[in-house]
DNA sequence: AACCCGGGGAC
DNA sequence: GTCCCAGGGTT
């Protein structure tokens, strides 16, 4: 059995609620007319994807489709198009499934519950939580980026977290959140926003952190800088992920294009533009009909 | 657990 | 060029 750390004492705790609520940014799905549906719809979209980019995406969409009516009803190429450069498209398409299984099974109305959030389409375990916590106003444990490197830093001393997650970091997670549920909702807001603001992956700033006067197993380390190399992201010059995006920026402003003009987008290699086409058709992104390509 | 899935901006 | 971003789904 492996030595467990020592949790956040309730002083460090309430450092870091008294820091958000000065600290916080204004941003348009924390405030009470988001909804449950805005909430969630913001979620999908921040996934993977920064705040400021996610803004102008998010404010538009909802004026445009203010419930999960609205969105089940739309035509998947006008929301493929609303989509724009978010990246990662197939969450557009999840997003509208999800709409039409809420219309379908839970009366038009965000269900509560993690696994009923769990069981929609584009719902896994963070962003249930999430929905949970941040429109349901009930209990969960919120583990995202933010919130597993502070408690990795904070908690077990490391500079970042690991790649992916494990038993023992998901119980340190959860035993940070408080079992007060109002509590519990502000923490996991807060730690989040720590983690964007403060406990940055790169220079964080703690020298405006509330945990310094309390206790970071990081700092008391002496800051160890992660293993180079570690962490190895993905390539995406020259894969087949950029030529799908490619692919999906030619629909998206024509609407329609000639199978055979998306050559142009790789002259050296019809192969991969080839192979790059069928899978936006097998995933849904894409319609083939009479030698031209459209949005679906 | 590892891999695939966009796109942009900071460094 | 590298790394990061309120992850999810598939194998």
């Amino acid at each position: 059995m492996p030595e467990t750390p020592a949790p956040l004492t309730t002083g460090a705790v309430d450092a870091v609620l008294a820091w958000y609520e000065q600290s916080a940014r204004e941003l348009p799905w924390r405030l009470p007319e988001a909804g449950a549906w805005g909430i969630l719809v913001s979620e999908i979209m921040l996934q993977q994807t920064p705040v400021v980019r996610v803004l102008p995406r998010w404010i538009d969409w909802m004026a445009r489709w203010p419930s999960p009516a609205d969105l089940a009803a739309a035509p998947t190429a006008e929301v493929l198009r609303a989509w724009d450069r978010l990246g990662y498209p197939r969450r557009a398409l999840r997003l509208q499934d999800c709409a039409r299984a809420i219309v379908r099974d839970h009366d038009g109305v965000v269900p509560h519950g993690e696994d009923a959030l769990r069981a929609l389409p584009g719902i896994g375990e963070y962003t249930a939580a999430a929905v949970t916590a941040f429109a349901h106003h009930d209990r969960a444990v919120v583990a995202d980026t933010n919130v597993r490197r502070v408690i990795a830093r904070a908690v077990q001393g490391d500079p970042l977290p690991a790649r992916s997650s494990t038993a023992a970091e998901r119980s340190r997670i959860a035993a940070a959140v408080p079992e007060d549920v109002p509590r519990s909702v502000r923490w996991n807001q807060a730690v989040m926003e720590l983690g964007a603001l403060v406990c940055t992956a790169r220079s964080p700033r703690c020298e405006q952190c509330p945990l310094a006067a309390h206790s970071c197993a990081w700092v008391a380390a002496g800051k160890p800088a992660p293993q180079p190399g570690a962490r190895r992201t993905q390539a995406f010059a020259g894969t087949d992920r950029e030529m799908r995006g490619l692919i999906m920026a030619q629909l998206r402003e024509h609407g329609a294009v000639a199978v055979t003009a998306l050559d142009a987008l790789d002259p050296t290699d019809p192969a991969r533009v080839a192979r790059c086409l069928a899978s936006l058709l097998v995933d849904g992104l894409a319609v083939r009909e009479d030698g031209r390509v459209r949005l679906p």
